[in-house]
DNA sequence: ACCTATTCCCCCACTTCTTCCCACTATCTT
DNA sequence: AAGATAGTGGGAAGAAGTGGGGGAATAGGT
């Protein structure tokens, strides 16, 4: 299924300032529109996602097993953080409370794109997950290689 | 897979300016057209793709599932790792900062087509993986024989 | 229901980085 | 030797990111 021609992709440092705004990159604007979801994300950061690729996400976690309590977790821990944010006139979000607290966010954040979602990461997080995950980047290649998804 | 019938071929060695742009070989120009990829790659360099390869490429991880960490890490390596930049009227990219970083790029830089996509190397780098390589190479091809893949 | 306090949003100003354009040099060709 | 072409460098206009003030809206308490 092909929404649009481009994907959400690349690394952005971005910082939010003392009234918890945070502006998005000028690449990612045309993509994410004029209203996101920001959610509770995985490994610590935050998820963002357009109006249109969230309804996609929130159907494919609707479908998990409900009679599975990790599953139901999983769902609860995802849905329940999802907020609906509007993009203002100077292509900033603000970032509600819980979600900052959540992700440990102070002024310095970075933001990437991955495929249909943009992750929000307090910047030192993202550092040390960054030269965690490029240590295995080589053997994982290799991995994926060898099961031809590469 | 070719569609053209040009591969990238050739090892080049150019410099970075102070304003991080890298102006690519004469002979690469026509092949890659006036927009790029350039990623994470393996082994400290950085990966360019033509868009229409790239395309390829971002498809099969997107098979690739965020549920599972691993994959989940793979994919935020290349994807957020990667920028779509246009090739300005001087046949000269931008790198982002992180992906200089990344690769350790300095003022000398080495250009190098392989197949389907050009490789950036830091040139020293570049002149420690070869002779690495070289050293290994009449191994390599030999357990390469052995097996029957030469 | 009213007043107060806080949050939020729009607008404007400032700064820094990017982008575009032009110029210089070196090398290769004719 | 002159001309062309590739690679390199720098200056200036423009845009993107950031920060703050004031008005509107919302919530909360009495």
């Amino acid at each position: 299924m092909l929404h649009k021609t481009n994907m959400l992709i690349g690394e952005y440092t971005h910082s939010l300032d003392t009234k918890k705004r945070l502006s998005l990159p000028k690449k990612f604007r045309t993509e994410l529109g004029k209203k996101v979801v920001v959610t509770r994300g995985l490994d610590n950061c935050l998820f963002m996602y357009p109006m249109s690729q969230w309804k996609d996400t929130a159907k494919k976690l609707q479908n998990l097993s409900f009679a599975q309590a990790d599953t139901r977790g999983f769902n609860r821990f995802i849905l329940s953080g999802a907020v609906e944010v509007d993009i203002d006139s100077a292509g900033r979000i603000l970032v509600p409370e819980y979600l900052k607290n959540f992700a440990g966010l102070n002024t310095k954040v970075v933001l990437a794109g991955v495929q249909d979602r943009v992750e929000i990461w307090n910047e030192k997080t993202w550092t040390e997950y960054k030269t965690r995950i490029e240590k295995q980047a080589d053997a994982m290649a290799e991995k994926l290689g060898e099961i031809g998804a590469l």
